[in-house]
DNA sequence: CTTCCACTGGAAGATCTGGCCT
DNA sequence: AGGCCAGATCTTCCAGTGGAAG
């Protein structure tokens, strides 16, 4: 028998798993598609057209929706001769300022025509923002901007207020700009400055979350496609669906938990997909976060993470901060790096607390003890650890910690059942 | 009802990195 | 080369917090 054999095969043609599939139609999504047709319909009139706003939580098909109609929208605008449209799509995913979306932007622009793209730093914003009127002038006619996941930017707000006003500043001369702005966080609005909320924002589309029922009628087609015939049993999609449902709602959500039920099945060489297969492709999505989280750390994130390690190895926790820092700044001697103060450790805390990493608990004791934080690990010791060791800085201690722990039973958990 | 502990977390600004400009 | 720019990370300062003790 040879070392590779063909594998059992339950996935037809994974593509409509992806997160890049775009399906012919949009399902569950009527009213919505509906509003935004009727929004973007005076470009093919040559009317003056509205800025749009999505709103919508990750997985609610805003990106799917304006992908449709933008392809829609292209492709019948060649019919008219007087229509002379262009798209740019920018996603603001890693973007946190104007400044950066500017930058994005004009490199899209730029990558079309060959053009050298600019440097993220260096230059003064008013000039980043020349560069991009030059660059939106050249085009010419209706530009469709998409911004997505514009929330990204936070209260850097300038682009938002810039670029519908580029005409009537007299910054572009025959050039109608149209933003589609794509929001994951529906008080993106509220937050904005007062002169960007006059000019923005004319056309606004809510995409809410999916329910269990909607989620099952946009995977079926998928699973349809995805999988062989009668390879996945009754309840896999239901289950999937009401999985992504209780959580977040999300369409992205539910294709990943299935796609990944349907790799767990292939790689136990599986005839079927079960329910099992689904509820262990939820933990390992789930565990897959919050390593990602733990990795992305940064060094002084780590250290303080090792702290808590430590302290959880010694079966010493909660701790409060004021112990933790002494611990983290112990570490940070053996280690030979430099410490950071109380403050900025406390916002480190905070930040892997956001992520789920770890839990806080808040004491008060009043006049004897006062008011404080403690702290403890939210994933297991042995996650952490894993971390650690992969990291060269760490790896010594990590070691360590992990005989300490073991010294005190704290180990045993293996790290798929959490 | 007041006191008061031991922090917490906001604000402002310093320092450092990487990169453009002339 | 020297000045300037934006962003990330960090420091310094400190008003504010909320529940047990008094």
């Amino acid at each position: 028998m040879g070392m590779f054999q063909r594998d059992r095969q339950v996935f037809a043609d994974a593509e409509p798993l992806d997160d890049s599939y775009e399906p012919e139609d949009i399902r569950e999504r009527d009213e919505e598609l509906e509003k935004y047709q009727r929004a973007l319909q005076p470009i093919i009139d040559n009317r003056p057209t509205s800025n749009i706003f999505l709103y919508g939580k990750t997985g609610t098909g805003k990106t799917v929706a304006t992908k449709f109609m933008l392809s829609h929208l292209e492709n019948d605008a060649t019919e008219y001769d007087d229509v002379d449209l262009s798209t740019v799509w920018v996603s603001c995913e890693n973007l946190s300022s104007s400044y950066q979306v500017a930058v994005a932007l004009v490199n899209e622009l730029r990558e079309s025509q060959d053009k050298d793209r600019i440097s993220t730093t260096g230059y003064s914003q008013q000039r980043v923002f020349d560069i991009l009127y030059e660059e939106i002038d050249a085009l010419g006619g209706t530009v469709v901007i998409v911004l997505d996941e514009i929330d990204n930017i936070g209260h850097s707000d300038d682009i938002l207020y810039g670029l519908p006003r580029a005409r009537s500043n007299g910054y572009v001369d025959d050039v109608r700009p149209v933003i589609v702005g794509i929001s994951n966080d529906f008080q993106f609005r509220d937050n904005l400055s007062p002169k960007v909320k006059d000019t923005l924002a004319e056309k606004e589309i809510l995409f809410p979350p999916y329910d269990a029922n909607q989620l099952r009628s946009i995977l079926n087609p998928r699973a349809e496609k995805a999988f062989h015939d009668d390879v996945l049993d009754d309840d896999v999609v239901p289950l999937c669906a009401a999985f992504a449902a209780q959580d977040t709602g999300s369409a992205r959500q539910a294709i990943r938990l299935l796609r990944e039920a349907g790799e767990l099945a292939q790689a136990a060489d599986s005839d079927t997909v079960t329910e099992e297969h689904v509820r262990d492709a939820q933990d390992e999505l789930e565990k897959n976060q919050l390593y990602e989280g733990m990795q992305e750390l940064t060094t002084q994130g780590h250290a303080v993470l090792c702290a808590l390690a430590y302290h959880q190895a010694l079966d010493d926790v909660p701790v409060r901060s004021r112990d933790l820092y002494e611990r983290y700044v112990k570490i940070c001697d053996r280690l030979d790096a430099d410490s950071v103060s109380e403050r900025r450790v406390r916002d480190h805390l905070s930040d892997m607390n956001m992520l789920g990493l770890i839990s806080v608990y808040e004491r008060n004791e009043g006049l004897s003890a006062g008011r404080y934080h403690e702290y403890e690990l939210d994933v297991p010791l042995k996650a952490v650890l894993e971390v650690l060791l992969s990291t060269t800085r760490f790896e010594e201690l990590a070691n360590i910690i992990e005989s300490t722990a073991d010294d005190n039973n704290l180990l045993q958990s293996d790290i798929s059942d959490y």
